[in-house]
DNA sequence: TTGTTTCATTGCAATATTACGATTAATATC
DNA sequence: GATATTAATCGTAATATTGCAATGAAACAA
């Protein structure tokens, strides 16, 4: 096993989880972070700001590019990245829905 | 390895990142909604309503209390699960912290 | 007491994730 | 061309997650 099953669920509780799978790791809280901090493109420097390993860091970088949270230009040798605005909103409304959820305080709890 | 490095991040990048991985998951997500939807305490008819086995059902619903996000009361032989509106504050005021960062237009992106 | 119901826990198999060394690909510089 | 720089990819080891059958534990009903 080990394997989501993801065809017992809603396509909006699927997209959910993987917007929020994207996020459930540290580095790539602080990448986004940073990227946001910067307010501008951030040119490779990711490695020495994160402390991971190079792959490791790609890797990480393929998951937010993977579910159109950042964006990467080549300039030269090196890979500019920022945040892609447009879809981090649309995502910040999927997540804003279902995290504001209220609810009027049960009777048995 | 596959062990993530928390001592590299800050106590709040691991706790969005915390936080982020228990929605992760779509059955988690189905609970929660459930939860929501009924606006009341939920005994016991979330395997039927999710779908899963109960013993994965028990795991998810356990994930969710470590984190504080719901309560359980024991109620003769069945539990009532119900959203801690509290902690769900709480959360809610966190991940919003993140998501709702803004930024002004990069030059390069 | 004996069964029944409900949920938690245990144990395990399958898959996913994390991390990094080694390598490759692409561009720049000499 | 030869070399350096930067970042992606490959391969692999270690750990985590997911899912469920089997079992336990606790409360109720007969």
């Amino acid at each position: 096993m080990g394997l989501t099953k993801t065809d017992m669920f809603t396509d909006q509780q699927n997209d959910i989880a993987l917007i929020a799978k994207v996020f459930g790791h540290p580095a790539r809280v602080a990448i986004l972070q940073h990227l946001f901090k910067t307010n501008a493109c951030v040119c490779g420097d990711l490695v020495t700001e994160i402390g991971l390993a190079q792959p490791t860091i790609s890797q990480h970088l393929k998951e937010l590019k993977n579910l159109g949270l950042i964006k990467g230009n080549v300039e030269g040798t090196s890979v500019c990245y920022c945040i892609d605005t447009d879809n981090w909103a649309k995502m910040k409304n999927i997540m804003f829905q279902f995290l504001d959820q209220d609810i009027t305080k049960g009777t048995c709890c």
